[in-house]
DNA sequence: AACGGCCGTTTAGTATTCTAGACAAATGGC
DNA sequence: GCCATTTGTCTAGAATACTAAACGGCCGTT
């Protein structure tokens, strides 16, 4: 009987199969139903959400392959509940240490991976709602005019000061209902846009 | 007579064989003394290089835990031979869409994972030389003064308007060798500091 | 040459994963 | 209540990963 001690429980990370079970019902998938997507048994889906098993690469591969997410996502996804998503100008961090100091939105930013950018937004401007596409991370600062931002349903009109930080699987958009630009120093993980 | 069929190669990313020899080589380690240090057999390490098997995942994290990188961290790593690393203010990419445009470090921005802040290096001021620690990318734009840059052995003294882009894991340092503070937009990834 | 040592590869056997199918419990119609 | 579905779990057998030990190749020394 193969216990858990192969390499059931991971040791060092969370426990890769209560979070295979956690993604699949934030999908609304059945094991039977993910399993036929996957390509694998529905067997197979249950001893790993058991975590019973140590799936092969190939194999979480190919489950992981029933939803949009890659595998680097997966192992490194945030399972916490509802993270802090929205934040106040004074919410915003400054670092100060021995010869170097710097400002950065969020507050725990250990686990975290993101790309920023500069962005403007034209009045009018709106990104529409699609997107939950593969997985990442997306936060920004408003420098100029307002922002209308709307993640999982909540929204928010951001000015300038104001930040944002949100996981992309969210269904998210933006729009500019000012008359003047709007600018925004953004960031977000590899797929950009 | 296991084929390459059930998941020998990669069909999405990269292979995975590969990246764990050149991985390997990289830290100048034997098929023997990775296995050591994993915890698993020479033979494992050879046919997984060769892509004959797919590991398990606790089997693929035993083997990672050879040296120093998640393996998310792997999964996603790039192993292109050398990838550009300093750019010239002009190199900096402007990017222009429909309602929305921005300014970008770096051309190939796809499978970059990193977090951008605003630092601030006094005259004097000397990261020192350590740090291969876990994975990771940086990157960052020198906003005024000098930037004295050092990585992987190269050296180069970027002024207002250049930038940098490199992987973590070569060993790095950042001086300020002017009579000026130096401000830098900089972003890396997870373990910032 | 012959030896010892280290290298990556391969093989036979064991351990584990994965599949196909059966099982009990829960749900929804009628 | 009863049937039909669907759910997650479990079991026997096939497929695969992993171990332990060998093999041949290469290098440096004697």
């Amino acid at each position: 009987m193969p216990d858990a001690g192969a390499g059931g429980n991971d040791t060092d990370g969370q426990d890769l199969g209560v979070r295979l079970r956690e993604l699949r019902k934030m999908y609304g998938l059945s094991q039977r139903e993910l399993a036929k997507r996957a390509g694998v048994t529905n067997g197979t889906i249950s001893l790993i959400e058991q975590s019973r098993i140590s799936p092969s690469i190939g194999s979480l591969k190919k489950v992981l392959g029933g939803f949009p997410i890659s595998i680097a996502d997966f192992l490194t996804l945030d399972m916490s509940p509802r993270a802090k998503v929205f934040y106040q100008a004074k919410d915003l961090r400054e670092i100060a240490g021995g010869d170097v100091s710097f400002r950065l939105v969020g507050r725990d930013t250990r686990d975290r991976a993101i790309q920023m950018m500069h962005e403007r937004y034209v009045p009018g401007a709106d990104t529409g709602e699609e997107m939950l596409s593969h997985a990442g991370e997306e936060c920004g600062i408003v420098i100029s005019g307002v922002l209308e931002l709307t993640v999982g349903g909540e929204s928010r009109r951001l000015v300038p000061g104001d930040a944002y930080y949100f996981n992309s699987r969210l269904p998210h958009r933006f729009q500019n209902p000012g008359t003047v630009d709007c600018v925004v120093v953004s960031a977000c993980t590899p797929p950009s846009f």
